[in-house]
DNA sequence: GTGATTCTTTGATGCCGATCAACGTGCTAC
DNA sequence: GTAGCACGTTGATCGGCATCAAAGAATCAC
């Protein structure tokens, strides 16, 4: 029996445990809908490379990552790649409620992603209140994000912008700590993403990227124990260097 | 009589008229709603330099722009201005259903705003799931104009992201006159902006903001008229070199 | 009108970062 | 092992832009 977990239990589906604003908006659904809804979802493992939804194509799924970073991205004429934003661990991505979308969404690691139908999807969460009042907020942060980000990138300089990105990782990571009381003085830090795509995001160069880092290692801001593995050696002066942009919320 | 117009009639409010978002909203509620709503607005004339709303306070007023722009704003420490978006004449701003405002809003030009109590209105709002609806669908194109503006901050150029701004400020001027039947081929456009906030909108400075301008003229993709009139002489090379990163959705 | 104030533009200089090129490093295939 | 490949780093050059400084241009007070 118990086909479907009651609320507050995780819910897991084909090996991919939703969490996060997915887990919290299957919690407020009441039984009925809930019920409906579970069948719909499936999930997508994803590497690096790996597009979910083209540039241009109007998305008839939506998505939760539960592990890895997307990136909404878009390459324009003259070749050039920006990535717009990333979808980390939580995140949705696809439009719900709303037109095609110009951007495409890649892969810019391993992970995976719980997808489900757009349209019965919208249609579902529309049928509750509480559901829909929660996807509003979700939206709310979503903006938010994206706002934090335009302030980022209105840095003119790189180290300030990878200083930001830095802690914006390393509070996302908190986030998902939990369970841990306080934060760590010492941050070590997986970073997941290539130096490519950090510099697409950040609006660089590899190379100047590289600098940056290198930069922000000679300061002591940050030690470099692999390209993929940095410890956020001092975090008071990383925030110095990004400008004190970011609010330090843990959320 | 007629204390409260009826659905699809204009809204004024103390000499100031409601329209775009703000009046689709009103349009939306039923009746009775309605009339609990009327009451609460107000109007509020601006100039430039005006602050609405403080950075960091809780805002608990909500409002829409019917004419002239605002800004949200955030100067560093280091006394670096960032505006991180522009409000423009049919824009919210106040973080309904939201926490505090990270940012200030400020006014750039001349203007008005109806504004209205942040919690009466999101509890009026909350009762009628048309305008809950209406109100999520017009969060999500700001988001979708957060994403553009992370899109256009991202070009390196200062004279692409200007190009980008002339762009998006036409399409604005556009969308206000929709009883023109088609777009005019040459677009006169009235700045109501100083250059010291575009260029902390477009992340740099007023000299190389005034370089970029006299660039695009000696291409031709416009003419400088007085600072505060700019005609697009060829629309078609302003986007070229603007990237053409942006949709040409007319809404 | 005149002067004060505010805004825009122009000029000169030095730094940051884009770009091209080359080299280093780690991984995979075989 | 070695070759090949993908990714990261380093070096050198050059253009764009921030910055400081100062000169027009427009507006307002009076």
């Amino acid at each position: 029996m118990n086909e479907h977990p009651k609320s507050g239990q995780p819910v897991e589906i084909e090996g991919v445990v939703a969490q996060g604003k997915l887990q919290r908006l299957l919690d407020v659904l009441p039984e009925d809908l809930r019920s409906e809804m579970m069948p719909l979802w499936q999930s997508i493992r994803f590497s690096p490379g790996d597009v979910l939804i083209e540039d241009g194509e109007v998305a008839d799924r939506i998505g939760f990552v539960t592990d890895g970073f997307l990136a909404m991205s878009k390459t324009l004429q003259d070749r050039h790649r920006h990535i717009i934003g990333l979808i980390t661990p939580s995140d949705m991505f696809g439009r719900a409620f709303n037109g095609p979308s110009g951007y495409r969404i890649e892969a810019l690691s391993d992970g995976a992603v719980l997808t489900c139908d757009r349209q019965k999807f919208e249609a579902i969460i529309a049928r509750s209140h509480e559901a829909e009042r929660l996807f509003l907020l979700s939206i709310l942060d979503e903006l938010d994000a994206a706002r934090e980000w335009v302030m980022v990138l209105g840095s003119s300089k790189v180290v300030e912008r990878l200083a930001s990105l830095l802690i914006i990782l390393s509070r996302h990571k908190y986030r998902t700590l939990e369970g841990t009381a306080h934060a760590p003085i010492q941050l070590n830090l997986h970073i997941h993403i290539k130096r490519v795509d950090i510099a697409h995001l950040l609006g660089t160069s590899p190379e100047s990227l590289s600098r940056a880092f290198h930069q922000l290692e000679r300061t002591g801001a940050i030690r470099i124990v692999t390209p993929y593995d940095v410890e956020l050696a001092n975090l008071e002066r990383l925030i110095e260097i990004s400008g004190n942009s970011l609010e330090m919320r843990d959320e």
